[in-house]
DNA sequence: GGTCCTTTGAAGGAT
DNA sequence: ATCCTTCAAAGGACC
């Protein structure tokens, strides 16, 4: 399969383009995520288009009060934009948009591509496409930084560009969408208010590389300095795939983006040529930034549960992280070997660009970030401390757990139809999800090995590992995770959330064969809820 | 305010 | 080569 040093032209975007977002594998999990969803269609888009409408209403008035006030709750408009982000992608349900599992490109600001930086002409539509994908959200502070290119007026700032969306848009757009830390929709453009207000001390202060790099890359200059529009998107020797995504468009890696790829690839004195002396040394904190503000790419499964959580979180009324996650977790097994393939692709991508934009960076860097964890005395915790921590009773999960296994029960057509373990059909940059786990939905007992003494079934490894390993039976155990998932007490040590108990349940305890997966599929499908009341009691 | 939970995958050090 | 640990996102729960 192509990679990316390919060096063929637009071949991100040509391979983005193959990389359909109307696959088979969709509409298998549409049809399941039908069943799964035992809420209205309907109340669920006006609940959340509600809620949306609510949010975006509060957001653009977030946004018009904050303009004088660069210095924006985040968090805040980033739920709100989240909500706004989900509300309309269902609004735009019926097209091409109607896979559940993007919802990020809905929400595409589209630059100006009409703005000379990015002349159309010189965008091939696959480009174009590619484009718009990489840049989702790209919004007032990003076209107004682009036009602003020509004619830097302030005033342009108001321009809210519509939102649009390209017949041939990527689905994986969170690739750049993950960094949502960094993105302040509401904060003027760098370059036009390049010094904060300290809200504290009403003192204008160089602000920090998170709050101006989503700008940085867009400011006109750099834009225009880039030697071709598409210079990303067209790598180039030495050429960064995304020179000018750094920010603006909620560039996973925008603080450090114009420091790696604009400092690396371009002439220093662009950057901050086009910006206030307090960009300028900004741009020149950056480069003594340590690596560690650098967030890890975000691998495959992140990428994929960074789009379905709010979907997910739709569907439930499960909040709780930890619960949607092993929801996802699930979900991911679920997924075809197609699908899950593009997200093992969007994630290599993903590391691609960041091994480009930050070439000395190791994910060994943010080691230490956190305080040490104390997991590991947890997992000689005894079940008194888990539950301890949990006094949300498991049942408590059930209902919705139902809900949102059912569409797991309904993948019954892996089970139904065993994979064939044939050899590893999935491209070199998908990891491989292993037969075993597509023939398995249900065997999903997130982390078995930590939770229960089943022995864990073989994930997808990294690439170094082969899918072979995994794949040449579908009833493939490992004794040990691939991953190294740490020991943990035994199955009923510590009470399961009711995800993981289900799960496990039907988790097959030793290498079983298809057909006790069989069984285990049609006992889950008959009788899932029973299994786990009982499990939970 | 910090940490945990929970998921999978990736990376890198340790064995 | 394999194992083990840590982190990436997310947000409620907990301390």
């Amino acid at each position: 399969m192509p990679q990316l040093n390919g060096g063929g032209g637009d071949e991100l975007g040509a391979n983005d383009e193959l990389i359909s977002f109307k696959d088979e594998g969709e509409q298998e999990e549409k049809i399941s995520e039908n069943v799964s969803a035992e809420r209205d269609l309907d109340d669920v888009k006006s609940s959340l288009v509600n809620e949306s409408e609510n949010n975006s209403s509060s957001s653009d008035s977030e946004q018009n009060e904050r303009r004088p006030q660069p210095r924006a709750d985040l968090e805040s408009y980033e739920k709100a934009r989240e909500y706004f982000t989900e509300a309309l992608r269902r609004q735009q349900d019926g097209g091409f948009f109607k896979s559940p599992h993007y919802p990020g490109y809905p929400f595409l600001m589209i630059p100006d591509l009409t703005n000379p930086y990015l002349s159309s002409g010189a965008l091939s539509p696959s480009a174009r496409t590619y484009l718009q994908m990489k840049w989702p959200l790209l919004d007032v502070p990003g076209t107004a930084v682009l036009r602003d290119s020509r004619s830097p007026t302030p005033g342009q700032l108001s321009n809210k560009v519509p939102v649009v969306q390209h017949a041939h848009m990527h689905p994986l757009t969170p690739l750049i969408t993950y960094s949502n830390e960094h993105f302040s929709p509401g904060t003027p453009p760098a370059h036009l208010s390049p010094e904060i207000l300290d809200p504290k001390t009403g003192i204008p202060r160089t602000p920090h590389p998170s709050e101006l790099s989503p700008y940085y890359p867009l400011s006109p200059g750099a834009m225009g300095q880039i030697p071709h529009p598409l210079g990303w998107l067209v790598p180039q020797q030495g050429q960064p795939m995304y020179p000018i995504t750094a920010g603006g468009f909620r560039h996973p890696y925008p603080a450090l983006a114009m420091n790696a790829s604009m400092s690396s690839h371009f002439s220093p004195h662009i950057v901050p040529h086009h910006h206030h002396h307090g960009l300028h040394q900004t741009a020149h904190a950056y480069n003594t930034l340590p690596s560690s503000h650098i967030k890890k790419p975000l691998n495959a499964f992140m990428l994929y549960m960074k789009e379905m959580r709010a979907k997910v979180v739709a569907e439930c009324t499960l909040k709780e992280s930890a619960a949607i996650n092993q929801i996802l977790g699930r979900r991911w097994h679920s997924l075809s070997r197609e699908e899950q393939a593009k997200y093992y692709e969007l994630a290599r991508k993903e590391r691609q660009l960041h091994s480009q934009l930050y070439p000395g960076w190791s994910a060994r860097d943010n080691y230490g970030k956190r305080k040490k964890r104390k997991r590991d005395n947890k997992t000689d915790s005894t079940p008194e401390d888990f539950s301890a921590r949990h006094k949300k009773p498991c049942v408590q999960y059930l209902p919705q757990e139902k809900m949102i296994d059912s569409p797991a029960s309904s993948h019954g057509s892996m089970l139904d139809s065993p994979a064939t373990p044939s050899a590893a059909l999935a491209s070199p940059a998908a990891p491989a999800p292993t037969h075993s786990e597509q023939a398995q939905p249900l065997s999903l007992t997130t982390k078995p090995d930590r939770h229960h003494h089943f022995p864990l079934l073989s994930k997808p490894s990294s690439s170094s590992s082969s899918s072979s390993s995994s794949s040449a039976s579908s009833s493939s155990y490992q004794p040990t995770s691939a991953s190294g998932r740490q020991s943990t007490p035994p199955l009923l040590s510590r009470p399961l959330p009711l995800a993981s108990l289900h799960a496990s349940l039907l988790s097959p305890p030793s290498p079983f064969h298809q057909a006790a997966l069989h069984s285990h599929h049609a006992l889950f499908q008959s009788q899932p809820l029973s299994l786990v009341t009982k499990s939970a009691d």
